[in-house]
DNA sequence: CTGAAAGCGCTTACAG
DNA sequence: CTGAAAGCGCTTACAG
């Protein structure tokens, strides 16, 4: 590999010269620059960024997990992130978790490592490993799309799922729908839509009517659609009065159609069914699935941006944010029919 | 930041001790590998990798490009890589695209900054700009699911699309089909396809029609649905005679199938249509998309070899793999009904 | 405007 | 089994 002592030797200028050149030193003689530009460019000279780093002390990256690359959902936020980051010239690693705890930990240590300057991330659960791995870490973090424990200091970016699922359930109860079932979604987002439904059924004297399935996993697509689609059997099972479903995720909620339709039950006429999070397939004309949406670009921005603060330490202990959300009307939900 | 310095002096031992415990040297005492082990963990030491790069002029590292994040597809493959690698003392990095060019150039700048060991890409196309790039990067290069162009001396790991295709026109002119129409994808695998639909054609002594529509974007799954929706259009305008078509994706596949359903054709007994990649959503009972299948966890451990094969300097120049590929049968093709 | 020297946090022969 | 010293490829005051 061509070093920098190549380029200085080859010109006969010294090191700390080119040094100059590489950092767009401001005392640097025009002919100078141009003579080393040549050479750098003859040489195919690239500057080493980990003895940049060990002599700078710093790196300017930031390293974002990413739940699963199978989750196309994640890819809108990952973007804002990166855009964001770009303009104040820092460099984005991301990291892929595949749904796993353990490399989640195992990323936490790589940027530790690595001296990455910020941590954005969207762990499944936060266990007490992760919890105190990151407490050790001196780097700051921020959390996308997860919401961290209370006292854990670590600020989140989300969109407001309660508030979503209280939208949803008002509009479901506009309607004229009376039994509104939801299904769950075992997760921390889950849970504040679950919270919505709850209070926002209590509001309109409904009975609150959720189901949910232990142990059977809903984050993948396909997972999800399978969860659905058991979900969907309980609800009939169990409620047979439900005249709309509400799912935790749209992909649940693709899952509650399938099975409706297999026993031949028509949506919306026999049966409104709402999804969660607009997925970008659930406007295919298959599922025309009305959902709760939310900024997912501005979402991915915000946390970088809320990053940045606290690597600048212009901000140690930002406030977290909460998104608006707002409801994507389609054609799977409609008044119940009056028998 | 503690440095291994502080963990010397903290334990009154040279660094070199110290540095020895790190890399897992024999020749160490047990009791003070022991006490390296409790001050290690007191101080929360983490060696820096970059300062271990810098010395050890290697960083046992593999950047990975990934299309689009958004593209679920790529996913198995990329779990390919990165257990291949895991295994074998690697670490990952993922660069992601966007279905950019630009980003492509850059992560290989980047790549080249960062001096690591091998580079898997992926580009949507092979500019001059970056195969000349690539050239002057020292650093080994294997392509996965792209077809480098011949003489560039890269070598690639890929689906042999060309005899998926030959396997679908078998199959469709099989089941009796006389008119296949082909929906062009315009990519590299694309082509591959094309190539195999045309050739076979031609063996059962049948019309080749396809179509294709320049300038139309049809990467990212909501841009080909679109595509399949306007390419079914012309599809049945300019070969009415139509019974079967076989889409080179299976999101270009669910696109033709929505606009056949809203001109009331209904899928199979009006036509048959079938796609190539097996998408996830491919199964859903709504599209029961016959399909072209192959192994994208293996092709993705095959690339991670070939690369850590020249790498090693095993094989400088390893020969390309070209995977099998199978056809998965659902219920969205049929025999041509008889008018 | 440029160079010599020290330093960043590590690793690695070389002695002992 | 351990330490002192040189070195990896850079950057950054400090002189001049």
């Amino acid at each position: 590999m061509t070093t920098i002592r190549d380029v200085a030797s080859y010109l006969g200028v010294s090191v700390s010269t080119v040094s100059r050149y590489l950092n767009n030193h401001p005392d640097l003689n025009e002919e100078t620059r141009q003579k080393i530009e040549r050479a750098v460019k003859e040489l195919d000279y690239v500057p080493s960024s980990a003895a940049r780093n060990v002599s700078r002390l710093s790196t300017h990256t930031v390293g974002l997990t990413i739940p699963d690359i199978q989750d196309s959902y994640f890819s809108d936020n990952a973007y804002g992130v990166e855009t964001c980051l770009q303009q104040n010239g820092y460099t984005l690693i991301y990291g892929s978790l595949n749904r796993s705890a353990q490399r989640m930990l195992d990323f936490v240590q790589y940027a530790r490592e690595m001296r990455f300057d910020g941590l954005i991330i969207t762990p499944e659960e936060w266990t007490p490993e992760l919890l105190a791995l990151l407490k050790k870490t001196r780097i700051p973090v921020v959390a996308l799309r997860r919401r961290p424990p209370e006292g854990s200091g670590i600020p989140y970016v989300d969109a407001d799922h309660y508030t979503g699922a209280c939208q949803m359930v008002d509009y479901l109860a506009g309607l004229g729908h009376r039994h509104i079932c939801h299904i769950v979604l075992n997760t921390d987002i889950g849970r504040e839509r679950l919270r919505g439904y709850r209070d926002r059924m209590a509001v309109h004297g409904l009975d609150a009517d959720s189901v949910l399935i232990p142990g059977m996993p809903a984050n993948r697509a396909m997972d999800a659609i399978a969860y659905g689609r058991e979900a969907m059997k309980l609800v009939l099972d169990r409620y047979p009065k439900t005249t709309a479903v509400f799912a935790s995720s749209d992909q649940i909620g693709i899952g509650a159609m399938e099975y409706a339709a297999e026993e031949g039950i028509s949506v919306p006429a026999g049966l409104s069914i709402a999804g969660s999070g607009d997925f970008e397939f659930a406007s295919l004309s298959w599922f025309g699935m009305t959902t709760i949406a939310f900024e997912r670009y501005e979402l991915g921005q915000k946390a970088a941006g809320l990053l940045l603060n606290m690597i600048r330490k212009e901000d140690s202990h930002p406030k977290s944010v909460l998104f608006d959300t707002h409801l994507v009307f389609r054609k799977s939900t409609a008044a119940p029919s009056t028998l």
